[in-house]
DNA sequence: GACCTGCTGCGGCGTG
């Protein structure tokens, strides 16, 4: 055997980083004949070998990141193999995605048969046997969901102490897919559980994308001590971006379809035609129409079709078909897709990026751009956006989608992002953790849930009249009840909740039909709105006709037809825009400068909308007038203008809001005004009673069991923001 | 007009 030289150590870091490398682990890294560790692998040796310090490691897809983390974890778990001193399962990975597991768990076979550590992957789709082998014998790296790991506490709640005794440490994947979801919310209470069941700390190790906000996910990481999280982080070389923005003109208030229209599918088509790329649209329609209208185009001028659909409604095999596509690099293929590919799952070097209509935010943005460029060539980035052809109105002619594409591509270019809400606890996730501990524990005291899910848990947030508060919504709707001797245990529906599969999520999803063809199921669509047989529909890719819908089997039968079909109407709710992309839109308003990656008809729309935002005087005003209707424009996010809605309702006035604008019909400026400063002389409502007058606040999976009252203040913590209101409406006050 | 993600235990059936 010819052995490779060892590889050398990079300037910047410590030279012998590789010597604390296990043996056997300096040996597989010799045999994959890499010349030299990537600067992030190399600098992630000594803190995570060391073991007594959290770690964030950032850095681009494929970076290299699974590797920095588990060469070092694999040399310690070696080591202790060794010397005979393990007893238990010693690293949990938990990653957001199956298809992560799956590959994670392909990836590290081989180093960890070498070393003699076992690793096992362990999702919904993994068989009994392997489960049941693991817990006969736990050792070694654990690959898992938070979902599957929430259903070991719950159904095997007295043996976790035992299987976790030896955990060194904690890896979250993709850390930033969980920052400021209430699945991040369950994350961080697990990680807090498995420590607390091992009776010790364990090192939490976080994987992320170039984020720009590394310290909110440091604190993520470890609450409270977010500034003693080591961050390693590969800036790369700041990667070369080839980026254009643009703009169309259409007919709008005439195309069905939304998004893109004839002439921006067109370009599209010669930009993706060829190559191996990625256009990312808004929504799971628009993905199945524009690749009906690409693959049009490819079957006019008689080439093979390249193009495939992807999003969360089709089957697992049609997108596991499709990434196989992407990654062949034999011939061209292109996806369209939505969110679904933002996430790490290997799909290959991807020539371009495209992004269909204004992006949803600049974190999702950064995501889809990272995507494409890989092995030193430059990313490449298209944005389209469509506006309306002739303007008929002043909203319209302020051009805001374009206006909002030109911010967010600012905000990406000076590496700022959404920032997360890491303060306010999550209540919906804090029922489900409630009654995932009480059986856990075969029930528990109030104090002791208190102290494990509160004090030294992932809801800090809380206290202590609040969390009493909660436990008595709880009993109320019979998810606890309470013993004589003062021990919780899960109530009536608390067990019916409990013995569900559905209960490990801390989301909620609606209830689907199926589309199934003689071939099997293809994907799901929502119940309503409602098919008919005889309907066509677009879906996969491919036209069909429903032949019968069976509601109690909740499926639609389809088979294959020609024609002009339409893809299923899917319902989905809106991601809202931050304060940060609003702001920055007016900055944008106010400028003068054309941006060099702007098109020349993206650069006449931006003149166009900075001419309509002089003309209604948006320089220095608030409101504009239009037709009998109040117009304001906060520049604030969607929680500030939701927030501004409720407080002119409250008074009797009717107000709506629609993207970056509140309107008010029937008023004038000048009323408006005195409405504005009515408000501001009665000062700020206490958000929670501005809660109470709102009709529905549901958001989350288990607010539903929270009652009125600590639903109010959850809703007024997470959806309003009064300062950012009346702020607002001071500023009507004065001006108008 | 508007994203994404995940899931246990057990009974029933077919096969070796």
């Amino acid at each position: 055997m010819t052995r490779p030289s060892p590889p050398s150590g990079s300037e910047t870091t410590a030279p012998d980083a590789f010597a604390l490398l296990h043996r056997g682990v300096q040996r597989w890294v010799w045999e994959q004949r890499w010349t030299s560790l990537r600067p992030i692998q190399e600098q992630a040796i000594r803190p995570i070998v060391g073991g007594d310090t959290d770690v964030l490691l950032a850095a681009a897809t494929a970076g290299g990141k699974t590797e920095a983390v588990f060469l070092p974890v694999c040399s310690v778990l070696a080591r202790d193999a060794e010397h005979g001193e393990t007893t238990g399962i010693q690293a949990v990975c938990l990653s957001p995605l199956k298809a992560l597991i799956n590959d994670q768990h392909t990836r590290l076979t081989d180093l960890c048969a070498r070393i003699g550590v076992p690793v096992t992957a362990w999702h919904g789709d993994i068989g009994a046997a392997q489960k049941d082998r693991l817990r006969e014998e736990p050792s070694g790296i654990l690959l898992i969901t938070p979902e599957s790991l929430e259903a070991m506490f719950v159904t095997r709640g007295s043996t976790v102490a035992r299987l976790f005794a030896d955990l060194r440490y904690i890896v979250v994947d993709e850390l930033h897919a969980f920052l400021g979801t209430a699945r991040g919310a369950q994350l961080r209470s697990l990680m807090h559980r498995l420590e607390h069941a091992a009776g010790h700390r364990a090192a939490r190790i976080g994987l992320s994308a170039t984020l720009a906000d590394l310290r909110a996910a440091a604190e993520f990481l470890r609450s409270g001590e977010g500034e003693r999280v080591a961050v390693v982080e590969d800036r790369g070389a700041g990667k070369e971006l080839l980026l254009q923005v643009r703009g169309y003109v259409a007919d709008l208030r005439e195309e069905t379809g939304g998004g893109a229209c004839d002439a921006a599918v067109e370009h599209l088509y010669q930009v993706v035609r060829t190559g191996h790329n990625m256009v990312f649209v808004n929504s799971r329609a628009e993905a199945e129409s524009c690749a009906a209208a690409l693959s049009a185009l490819a079957e006019q001028d008689r080439l093979p079709n390249p193009f495939t659909p992807h999003h969360g409604s089709l089957s697992a095999e049609l997108r596991a078909h499709a990434e196989q596509r992407l990654k062949n690099r034999s011939s061209p293929a292109t996806v369209v897709c939505t969110a679904t590919l933002e996430l790490g799952i290997d799909v290959g070097w991807v020539d371009t990026v495209v992004q269909l209509g204004a992006p949803p935010t600049v974190a999702g943005l950064r995501q889809r751009l990272g995507r494409s460029g890989r092995s030193g060539a430059p990313a490449k980035l298209y944005v389209y956006v469509t506006e309306q052809s002739l303007p008929e109105t002043p909203v319209e002619r302020l051009r805001l989608d374009l206006v909002q594409t030109v911010a967010m591509v600012e905000l990406l270019l000076r590496r700022w992002c959404e920032p997360p809400d890491l303060e306010t606890p999550h209540l919906s996730t804090l029922v489900q953790q409630v009654l995932s501990v009480l059986a856990q524990r075969s029930g528990a005291s109030a104090l002791r849930l208190y102290r494990e899910l509160c004090v030294e848990g992932a809801f800090p947030g809380m206290d202590e009249r609040t969390f009493a508060d909660l436990l008595r919504a709880l009993g109320e709707r019979e998810l606890v009840t309470q013993e004589r001797g003062g021990l919780l245990l899960p109530g009536k529906v608390g067990e019916l909740l409990l013995n569900h599969y559905s209960f490990y999520s801390a989301f909620d999803t609606a209830e689907e039909y199926a589309i199934a063809t003689a071939d099997g199921d293809m994907g799901t669509m929502p119940i309503s709105p409602a098919v008919d047989a005889g309907a066509l529909l677009a879906f996969g890719g491919r036209s069909w006709q429903v032949v019968e819908v069976k509601p109690a089997e909740r499926r639609v039968l389809v088979v294959p037809a020609r024609g002009e079909a339409v893809p299923p109407g899917f319902v989905g709710s809106p991601v809202p825009v931050g304060d940060g992309v609003r702001q920055r839109m007016r900055e944008v308003y106010l400028g003068a400068d054309v941006p060099r990656y702007l098109d020349e008809a993206g650069a006449i729309l931006l003149e166009e909308g900075r001419a309509a935002f002089r003309k209604m005087g948006l320089d220095d005003a608030y409101v504009h007038e239009y037709d009998g209707e109040s117009l304001l424009f906060p520049w604030r996010g969607d929680r500030v203008a939701e927030t501004i809605c409720h407080l002119l309702r409250r008074v009797g006035v009717r107000a709506a809001h629609a993207g970056a604008l509140v309107t008010v019909p029937d008023m004038d400026r000048s009323r408006l005004r005195a409405v504005a400063q009515h408000l501001v002389a009665a000062g700020p409502p206490d958000p929670v009673e501005l809660a109470r007058m709102v009709a529905d606040k549901r958001r989350h999976k288990y607010d539903h069991y929270l009652g009125e009252d600590l639903l109010s203040r959850s809703y007024a913590a997470r959806a309003l923001d009064v300062p950012g209101a009346m702020e607002f409406l001071a500023g009507v006050a004065e001006s108008g």
